[in-house]
DNA sequence: AAGACTATTTATAAGGG
DNA sequence: TCCCTTATAAATAGTCT
């Protein structure tokens, strides 16, 4: 019987719990059903008792329900129907931030090893998180990675450029010194002198273009 | 007051059947309040009036449960995945599911919005094969940036070394030009000479040399 | 856990403002 | 629409099986 009115605030006994919650469970269920029935309305409820059993209802398509739901919430905030999302858990802080550290520690535990404690939902949580992370560690490495790129071609054609120069350059000296000397030597024999002279320059461009890529897979 | 016990149908007159979702629709937010305080669970409820409207409430987050009611629908119930806070009597679990919810979100709106069309199962699905995907596709990525790297650091090289053996060559194309002509000129001093001729090689071979690894520290 | 039993509390139908 | 009122239906806390 009902002795007292009582104030709604978490049940401390745990069997007392259950019960209740069997029992305004099905309750609410039944409302639930009544107001879509008497009203014509749409109704989705979802449930997720303290142990993580699912009890779920709709009306119709749950589905159907939960899109029309994301469609509408997210075009207007409706004022005034949001006034009992601060109940439930407004009252002692020193729980809430237990939970923040337990959860910096399933962080923890998700970059390392470790994940069988945590439960699915969790698990889809800190899932996403690493996600964004990893998205963003992905775009700032292709950055830098363009970047490289872009210095490094950069880079090359001043080379060129130089190295365009130096032969031009080698060129115009030879062809000064030999002025001085004898005349009227083609470009030709005078790149085969000097690739007789010095190292074989002709052979070191040609390597220069297919040359191996050492780092290719070093993630 | 109530004259007779009604029956669940629905209302035929307009008035009386707004009347009552409105007085219905309030008992049954705080039903669904009040059991998820007493009993710490987490619920989710939403109703669309006859005419469109939403009404809905959620003990912690919106989303997260309506993910997690996805994921538990679809995949048979396996008990004993309890999420790890739910045991000692956590009844703030839900502010944190909200901040972690909020968080997906603000994810979701980052990743460009537009999935509403799609159910929840199917978000997950395809967010499961984008996943991959992505992965896949950054991998490939990268390897050809890095390879493209790879390639331009060594056609660098190259250009420097051939840069460098021109300068020599040019030198001593220079030196032998001059024994024919006078002899007995330093290298120092024709490297000067062509330090004027041309446009500045050491401030190029310094820049050759300090060139930058940017992404030491990539991952 | 799951029913049954009440004494009470709560919700609410009908009506009025 | 919302707020009251009020009689009554419905829900349910506590207890016992």
């Amino acid at each position: 019987m009902v002795r007292q009115k009582i104030q709604i605030k978490k049940i401390d006994n745990l069997t007392a719990r259950q019960v209740t919650f069997s029992k305004r469970r099905r309750g609410l269920f039944k409302k639930a059903q009544e107001l879509s029935t008497l009203c014509d309305a749409e109704i989705a409820l979802i449930v997720f008792s303290a142990t993580g059993k699912l009890f779920d209802y709709s009306s119709s398509s749950m589905m159907q329900l939960i899109q029309r739901h994301s469609l509408q919430s997210e075009k207007s905030n409706k004022p005034g129907q949001q006034p009992l999302h601060t109940q439930s858990g407004s009252s002692n802080h020193a729980k809430i931030s237990k939970e923040l550290g337990d959860l910096t520690l399933e962080l923890k535990q998700l970059m390392g090893e470790e994940l069988q404690g945590l439960g699915m939902s969790d698990l889809m949580k800190l899932e996403k998180l690493v996600e964004t992370g990893l998205n963003r560690v992905g775009k700032t490495k292709n950055d830098k990675l363009l970047s490289e790129i872009s210095k490094l071609k950069t880079r090359e054609s001043e080379l060129m450029a130089e190295n365009a120069r130096l032969k031009q350059e080698a060129n115009q000296k030879l062809g000064c010194a030999r002025n001085g000397m004898e005349q009227g030597n083609s470009a030709e024999s005078i790149t085969n002198f000097h690739q007789d002279l010095v190292h074989r320059p002709d052979e070191d461009s040609d390597t220069s273009l297919k040359l191996g890529l050492p780092f290719s897979n070093g993630n």
